[in-house]
DNA sequence: AATTCATTTAGGGTATGATCGAAATATGAA
DNA sequence: TTCATATTTCGATCATACCCTAAATGAATT
């Protein structure tokens, strides 16, 4: 009764606390050394190192070389898919401290997925576009109107430029923070690449949290009516 | 650094190797006794019995108690979704013996997932769908054309009666045995709910993989000229 | 009430594996 | 070559938790 992959050999990769929390680190798409991970996790080198080779054995992880450092990063985006998936499913943690606790807040007001935006950000903005009718929801998809197409012109995103792409073009993706829907796919990556170069959007350089600008506050306020 | 839902809690549960046999026997969606899944997983009662209280805790499992008997049974459609999704991401087990080796060629060549049909047999259905037009893929979901709607008719599935189901039509499920695509969502669950009813499948007793009756085959070769 | 069957609790043996310091290795810079 | 930094290997310690047997509980049937 056994004939299935191993399941629980992956289950349990992504079970011990510190290897958790190395994927989780990851999990916006970054490629980190072994001793920033060692120190975001607080483990000493040793430990992490033994962590890190088990996960690249197990094809969670890939390790890229340059000269005497290695960068860490998740294997593939199915490796994300099923963090964030694991993520819906798990009670949330317990908070057992005043800077955890803003940690928190931050991650679930903004933060990004893998290469999406995700959190309440995430999910406003998503929110907003659908009550707009920039875009509209269709068998599970998300597809941009004529106006919508208009709107993602003037930040700067030309949804016809896709090219040859054979990503899925935008679905939802079910947030475990808001426990609603943000846009994932290419039109979500798109989304979150646009915001980044434009500075409408900054990276928190501590955790997946991300942080809205001035700038990008006046954008999402003038053609969204959006206010955070 | 941990402001996330408590992610290696869940992936604990399932890591377990006889936890892990419990929820896979469970992932065609059936309810079994404890004493069942002991028999399966080929342990004691007190230690199954330990993991399943283990397994409810965690929400990965729901109980119904009629009379003296309790029967168990995944606690959601997601749960499924993540267990076949970390199917995806494992690599296969290692086969030790002929009758383990029987399963799983039974298994790859036909099962149930969740509630549609998978394996070798889900996936050559879908393709021959597929390749005879009956359905189309777009947006990374599938559509049912003019003349799969005749088909489906046919073989007893009213496309246009799903009445007010919110759930996804139809969209492709990476196949962890084939990777290729077979079909869920509603018109997967529709398509194993026919052929269970039709008998032109019946499920194994013992494992998740189901066999073609002489009915089936020849269904499946008149109306979709597939040799099976 | 007594019996039977299904399941859970209790307790102890055992194995796995996470952790760290110290030392070793690998790479690039001086 | 020598030094400095990044990472891995080694060896020992320690905690977790899985597993079983034996006994207890709970729920129907007689």
């Amino acid at each position: 009764m056994n004939a299935y992959p191993n399941i629980s050999y992956v289950a349990k990769l992504i079970s011990e606390p510190t290897r958790a929390i190395i994927l989780e680190s990851l999990m916006d798409g970054k490629a980190l050394p072994a001793s920033e991970l060692a120190y975001m996790a607080k483990v000493s080198h040793p430990t992490v190192s033994s962590h890190l080779s088990k996960l690249v054995e197990g094809n969670l992880l890939k390790v890229e070389q340059f000269g005497r450092h290695r960068y860490y990063k998740l294997a593939s985006e199915q490796v994300a898919e099923v963090l964030e998936k694991l993520g819906n499913i798990a009670p949330p943690v317990q908070i057992r401290s005043l800077k955890q606790s803003d940690q928190m807040k931050q991650v679930r007001s903004a933060r990004t997925c893998y290469d999406h935006l995700a959190g309440e950000l995430g999910v406003k903005i998503t929110e907003a576009l659908l009550s707009q009718e920039m875009i509209i929801i269709k068998d599970d998809q998300y597809e941009v109107t004529k106006q919508g197409e208009e709107w993602f012109q003037k930040i700067g995103i030309e949804i016809n430029n896709r090219g040859k792409s054979r990503r899925v073009f935008a679905k939802p993706c079910l947030d475990w923070s808001e426990r609603r829907y943000h846009i994932s796919g290419w039109l979500g990556a798109a989304i979150a690449t646009q915001f980044f170069n434009e500075k409408w959007l900054i990276k928190s350089t501590t955790n997946r949290s991300v942080q809205l600008t001035e700038k990008g506050s006046i954008l999402l306020k003038e053609t969204l009516g959006l206010d955070i």
